[in-house]
DNA sequence: TTCCTTGCAAATCGTTTGCATAATG
DNA sequence: CATTATGCAAACGATTTGCAAGGAA
């Protein structure tokens, strides 16, 4: 499959490569629109897909019933804020150590994994502590 | 809300109680029209959200797009079988290791957890190896 | 009787796909 | 030129919802 490097293509990843926020695929067809304005659903879709089974990208399952894009793949935690729906990464944490704790209670092979975090974020919890009420 | 405990609601709790292979809706809808032979759906959808929220049942979101639910309320990890997509627990875990390494890596309050462990289910491990070749 | 629940069917909504056309190497 | 990619719109499939009728307290 020689791939053939199109203007859209090339616009997705430009978008997505250095993000931290996670887009959805609607985000993402959004954020290109000005780089790309009749690009379609349909590609971006068939490209963030493409990208992640070559491994460019990772797609994140946060339980909001989105597909959400994430272009750090190496192994990292995900924290979900329950207030506003942010993903945040969680960097630097000892994904080894965590893979062997489970491991060490399952009799399977465990290649992949993937956690999530749920809770208040930063954000949201200042903004709680202002508001004495409610 | 005065919960009234219909004969359907009953049904699917259970058949759902005692799982511990995360069936999704439609699972749960042929296993439960045995008791309720004209069961709607739509009425296990209902129900099983309503178990959720009221914390009976919790969901599962494996990654592939469909919502399993899972009786176990109790914290704990979950293997997926990226052979034959079979999910199992993984009991046992320091739960409460894991959260506390990602919680020294991130600045809000980790409340929920939720993570998934892929690789080759003990079952699927044996088949491969028996098939000397692919 | 009074609400809560159901069954049914239609409506949503995110994602996928077929196809004729356009762009890339 | 031979392919690969695009845009569009229709197809899909899981989940949700409105509503009139049925059932539990």
């Amino acid at each position: 499959m020689a791939t053939k490097f199109s203007r859209q293509r090339q616009a997705i990843w430009d978008f997505i490569k250095d993000r931290t926020d996670h887009p959805t695929a609607e985000a993402v067809y959004l954020g290109v629109k000005s780089a790309c304005p009749n690009i379609s659903l349909g590609t971006v879709y068939r490209n963030l897909m493409l990208m992640r089974d070559t491994g460019m990208i990772r797609t994140v399952e946060v339980g909001d019933g989105v597909i959400h894009f994430d272009p750090n793949t190496t192994d990292h935690n995900h924290f979900i804020c329950t207030n506003c729906g942010k993903v945040i990464d969680i960097d630097g944490g000892d994904v080894e150590a965590i893979k062997q704790e489970a491991a060490a209670h399952f009799t399977g092979r465990i290649q992949g994994y993937s956690a999530y975090f749920y809770g208040l974020c930063p954000d949201c919890t200042k903004s709680a502590a202002t508001k004495t009420t409610e």
